[in-house]
DNA sequence: TTGTATTTTTGTAATGATTTCAAATATGTA
DNA sequence: TACATATTTGAAATCATTACAAAAATACAA
């Protein structure tokens, strides 16, 4: 469960509790990856963005990713062996990927809770868990 | 548990069974496969093959692990951001990668099993249970 | 066995994602 | 305003992977 804090958390203060000055650059990715939570790739970021940013640079996006990473305002999904994908929902769950038409969503399922734990003398710092198989509309398509 | 058959199963078995004509440039990566179960990269195999093998080529390490991956006698983790890794263990498992030394290895904990099940009306295939964090011997030296 | 068709391997070139880097721009502060 | 620092930018470099066509190996029929 979301709490409100979580909820109503804006990209501005997202970035502010992370510790990330919030350029314009970074803001209207910030924003982007929390309002669209479709776990883009960075090209998709890039192009939704740059219609409205046409000085956007695809490094900055690279560069402002890898920030938000660092710094826990963002996670990276490698669910998709082609592209990078990244997501703003930072509470752990789990993700499914189509094998037909690659879309990546959240699934309705909770991951096993390993952080804090050691296995095999493993000290575990957190984990993810992605699910492979046919969307909805793919699971129809097909027959 | 492994049964008596995939414990004794050879590499040339593992292929056939698959099957994939056991060329000497097949057999020799599933056999590093089945024999080395450090979920190498691609560059792993081909620069541990190489010295015993000059002829070898990086495409075919490419082509024979597609083509193994596709029959079903391998899997593809993408846990690793970097390089995509492969391994003969095909039953579920654990993976967990060292974000110290990067490291991959098996974890002693059982991984949900979803296949053949639906969850928000997705028909699951396959699943990965990825887990990050510091392996024994990094730990140590962290201290 | 010989010749021919098919499969597999190989090396090179092309592609695509990501990183490096240094110059240009923007911002914060005295 | 003036200067120092942080950020953005675009071009070039790097690295993994794929495409491709020629060469080599293998299967198979005569």
């Amino acid at each position: 469960m979301q709490n409100k804090k979580d909820i109503n958390e804006s990209g501005q203060e997202r970035l502010m509790r992370c510790g990330i000055r919030p350029s314009v650059q970074r803001l209207a990715i910030m924003n982007y990856l929390m309002e669209n939570r479709i776990h883009p790739t960075v090209d998709q970021i890039f192009s939704d963005l740059y219609p409205t940013m046409p000085t956007l640079s695809r490094t900055t996006v690279y560069n402002t990713l890898k920030l938000l990473v660092d710094s826990g305002a963002a996670i990276i999904l490698t669910i998709d062996e082609k592209n990078t994908r990244f997501d703003a929902e930072i509470k752990p769950h789990t993700h499914f990927m189509c094998n037909q038409c690659g879309s990546v969503t959240d699934l309705n399922i909770n991951p096993p809770i390993l952080k804090g734990n050691y296995i095999d003398d493993c000290e575990i710092l957190n984990s993810e868990l992605y699910v492979y198989g046919y969307c909805p509309e793919c699971k129809k398509k097909r027959n």
